[in-house]
DNA sequence: AGTGCGTTCATACGGCCGTTTAATATTGAC
DNA sequence: GTCAATATTAAACGGCCGTATGAACGCACT
């Protein structure tokens, strides 16, 4: 019963780091230290594999999602009184912070987008599932907050919000980078590209990230930045 | 002279639709009614054809972005008057309607999230070069008229933006079908998956996507929403 | 001891992959 | 027309892929 866990671990350390589709099989089993077939016989093959290594790290992320946005709505007493930025946080934080929930690594951020960018095309439904459950529950909340904007509105609200951290996420060296050759001023070097030392490619301050998006997003959402945004 | 031209139009095509790793350089050849070999000749192998494919769609991209901020720079006179709407649909639009800069199909936006997404961990610094002189170019002027703002800042959101349409764009099916839920009361509960019935491409709105995802972004960088916005 | 079942294993299979090769066809300057 | 450079072709190569097979193993239970 050790065989599946050490392949979903396994697995999710290449998917993460190297994409679904570069990543065989052999990889998975070898780094895993189990046999090859095991997969076939747990997993019925490469694709269920993929499937469950994506749920098992979106489904304590969404249950993590609902249980910060609870936490917030039992601290103000009710969703009435609920700042936006509590709900936007609620949301985003496990995106950013998946070692809050027990899911590891920031790289999860990259395999959500790479699964979902791939998805539409080749994977089924599993997708749709993974997200109506947390979405619906966001949505509801969202409107008791702003109910001007209608669900629909809502919706690509909280799509544009994903895709900036997701995006941000991905694009983070490259985006400092960028910056930093605008502003003129070339500070720190790290500039040759062998820095896969460690999975621990984590040089964006993540906490940082996950308080510009959800500043970016509040405007967005039409919210007061600063202080109780209650009326 | 025009086999190399066959196989970037099949390869723009495949890719744009199936993805990088799912298309192989039998498929791109066949499509494009040439020989196999061609493509190690013309491009140096698969990788030199993904690199050429990808940079011949974001060249005219990031030139018409600079020719929609010129004209809107020239429409107002001068940078200190470009209304913040201007500016950030001269960075969207291309994006959201490359038909209109000669790049074909809306799925370009999932051809080149992939690349991004892929390319971080294997592909080498194309990706940047594709990105510097827009990026610049915009960050310079959005200073000008933000100059509270610092260039790290700038480029943290112009990202946000691109994510929010990357991903929207991507998701947009979904989104719709989980706001319908949302609003609705039906319980999905579909048990067999295999919804895979149709895959029909456009079917959202990308002039409204290209409006909302505008608004979105405007307030998250401090924008007014209506009327003129210039001090 | 023997049986049955779930699991792990080494190994093999057919297939598609990207690339290479060497021969042929086409071009264009002289 | 000649000839070298460029371009295209058919065919083959070695390699890795995902999966299937059937034997071996562990272990509770009788």
């Amino acid at each position: 019963m050790n065989t599946r866990e050490q392949i979903l671990e396994a697995a999710w350390e290449l998917y993460s780091t190297r994409g679904f589709e570069d990543v065989s099989v052999r990889d998975v089993t070898t780094a895993a230290g189990v046999n090859l077939a095991s997969v076939s016989y747990h997993f019925g093959g490469k694709e269920g594999l993929m499937q469950e290594t994506v749920k098992r790290c979106m489904n304590p992320i969404n249950s993590y999602r609902i249980q910060l946005l609870e936490q917030e709505i039992a601290k103000y007493g009710g969703e009435e009184k609920l700042p936006l930025r509590s709900i936007l946080e609620a949301f985003m934080r496990p995106l950013v912070m998946p070692e809050e929930c027990g899911v590891q690594s920031g790289l999860m951020l990259r395999l959500v987008a790479r699964y979902l960018i791939e998805s539409d095309y080749a994977i089924p439904s599993v997708s749709r599932d993974l997200y109506t459950e947390a979405f619906q529950v966001f949505v509801k909340t969202l409107l008791v907050r702003l109910p001007h904007l209608t669900p629909e509105t809502l919706v690509k609200h909280i799509v544009f919000a994903s895709g900036s951290v997701v995006y941000y996420h991905g694009l983070g060296k490259l985006a400092l980078q960028l910056s930093r050759s605008s502003s003129g001023s070339s500070g720190s070097s790290n500039a040759s590209g062998s820095d896969a030392s460690e999975q621990n490619a984590d040089e964006i301050d993540r906490e940082q990230m996950l308080c510009d998006v959800i500043e970016f997003a509040m405007h967005g959402f039409g919210g007061d930045t600063h202080g109780a945004d209650d009326a």
